[in-house]
DNA sequence: TAGATTTCTTTAAACGATTGAACCGGCAAG
DNA sequence: CTTGCCGGTTCAATCGTTTAAAGAAATCTA
């Protein structure tokens, strides 16, 4: 269907050209006010709509802006996307959100489909594995990348995430500060640099304390609270009795205190239990969840700043930007108790 | 920037006219096997993007849809969300999603928005308060709306929800042949079609067995995990005691468990507390979450397939189309206990 | 009063793909 | 030998907007 009212269906009902038209509706000091007026009435008496694919196909500027993530329904991304959503409306760009579960061919399907609407740059959380050509696919066609939550090796543009080894160690001197001893780290995968971080985040802590690293404590799986609860029986029935989790995620986290209350135990008396991330839900739990807030707010909005930035030409962030977490202690941690031997 | 590789670009490389590289490129009959291969190898070898806007442009069809819903970080419209991707990825169809926080404003930009990059149709859960003439701003300007989880009066585009009404009074009746009588309603509002809806049939499943409908009963309040958290207090503090609680949804009826656990009492002893919708969550709570199964993945899939049928201008979905709930019994739902007295 | 300047407005050429119509050389039918 | 047809390819107009550059009318300058 073609369009019904366009800028000459203006023009003509006004005796004008459709270059004064365009020029009026988008405030150029170049027409007169008078003009002006007359033309912004009619074109909302006409219910005329502003064709953007025409517009873009000769400024080359579309207004969209491309989000992909591992997954927008989970919590931890949610809060990215609404800081992200909130500094994008405010400068009135589209954005296009996607998931890509980790498949790096959904993503770069993503950024093509990207490409080929002619976004304007791209925000994105890289899947698993994303090999440094698919960032340089977006730029080198004009498409400016920026990264959050992880980095890709061999590729510098503006990235943005916690300090997740820093994080990680806040939540495991918490526990060796209760006294606790055994602590396992639970959920999780070591195949991303955030994997890697946080294990060598919760290591070092415990070597500093003099403490025993054993690999036997880690205990790998999803990063959902399906994942966490199902990991509570492998907890449980471990041989060394570990007396406090570090969990990888608050969902993790939520999901083995569930686990863990099921079999009957009491979560902040006879098992200490952190998460990470410190969602909204972490402080309603029952009990409330010990958690290491990761900026999630703040990796949003720098993220989605940083590509205004570079849309104006005007900054550059490049490089590794790393958000300092901060502990949030409520009940689901509790001194050590020494178990009646 | 203007395009590095366009259609004449890969034309020229090969003595041929634009024409034939787009029909090869689309796989047309009406070029040659030959022809067409060596198009779409050197296509290839010129890293050749397809420029969506200028195609639609032309055709007027831009493979974008657009799907508008209260919150798509709420996990009940996450399932939704997740079943229309998957029916739309199918179709090759890119989709823009967007928040609308009931904001009848923010939800008509986004209609805007949509029209003026030509999108193909939109999906919606329409805000509290959405004008017939929002949706009618969409489709008569060439793109179909579908409307799902709620309905808008005087509009007649297909709809799909749940029987909201049938569902509850499901949730009810249960509580009742549990022998609970004072049975609270928890969360939510009543200036919905859904609100309505539920609240009729509660009070009607309680009329038909006899038991007096209460307004008092009905603590209204944010369809959150934090609202029913919150309605924890009042909930406990009512004069008659309720022993049992309706819930809007899932997350207020969690929120209500960690408030009641918060307090002292146990759900599925003291207090029984139903939920609606079925998320994931429900059945990994602590107690798991007695609740109504709502037809999430249903109301996306068949909301998509509508759209889509639409789009091929094949079929007619107009009008109201319920799923009908089914009851999940798990722990968070006991017999009454009789108070000694 | 002629020329210069200012203030609006218009002309016309893009932007990159699609598509109905025209073209072309070769071959079969009449 | 004309006519028609066929597979394959090209021509040229078109989609709706933007924007240099040119034009026109009014105002100012000397």
């Amino acid at each position: 269907m073609v369009q019904k009212v366009k800028l000459s269906t203006i023009a003509e009902s006004l005796g004008l050209s459709t270059a004064t038209v365009s020029l009026a509706l988008r405030d150029s000091p170049l027409v007169a006010d008078l003009t002006r007026d007359r033309i912004k009435e009619r074109a909302i008496e006409l219910g005329y709509i502003y064709n953007r694919r025409a517009a873009s196909l000769r400024t080359s500027r579309s207004g969209i802006v491309g989000v992909v993530v591992h997954d927008i329904m989970n919590p931890f991304y949610a809060e990215i996307l609404r800081a992200i959503e909130t500094e994008l409306d405010r400068s009135r760009q589209t954005f296009i959100l996607s998931n890509h579960y980790d498949s790096v061919n959904k993503q770069r399907n993503f950024i093509e489909t990207l490409l080929q609407l002619g976004g304007d740059g791209v925000i994105m959380s890289p899947a698993i594995g994303t090999p440094a050509a698919d960032i340089r696919l977006a730029e080198d066609n004009g498409m400016p990348a920026i990264l959050i939550a992880r980095s890709v090796p061999g590729i510098d543009v503006p990235t943005f995430r916690g300090d997740d080894a820093f994080g990680i160690a806040l939540a495991t001197n918490h526990l060796i500060s209760l006294g606790h001893t055994l602590i396992a780290m639970v959920g999780g995968t070591d195949q991303t640099s955030t994997g890697r971080d946080r294990y060598a985040g919760y290591a070092n802590a415990l070597r500093k304390a003099g403490l025993r690293v054993d690999p036997a404590l880690r205990i790998a799986g999803p990063r959902t609270k399906q994942g966490g609860f199902e990991a509570a029986l492998e907890f449980l029935s471990m041989q060394q009795k570990p007396t406090a989790a570090v969990c990888w995620n608050d969902l993790v986290a939520i999901g083995l205190m569930n686990g863990i209350a099921r079999a009957g135990l009491v979560v902040g008396k006879d098992i200490s239990v952190t998460g990470y991330d410190d969602l909204e839900e972490a402080a309603i739990a029952t009990p409330a969840l010990t958690t290491v807030w990761n900026g999630q707010s703040d990796v949003g909005r720098y993220a989605a700043r940083a590509l205004l930035d570079k849309l104006n030409g005007s900054s550059e962030a490049d490089g590794l930007h790393l958000i300092k977490p901060e502990m949030r202690i409520r009940q689901s941690t509790a001194p050590l108790q020494r178990t009646p031997s």
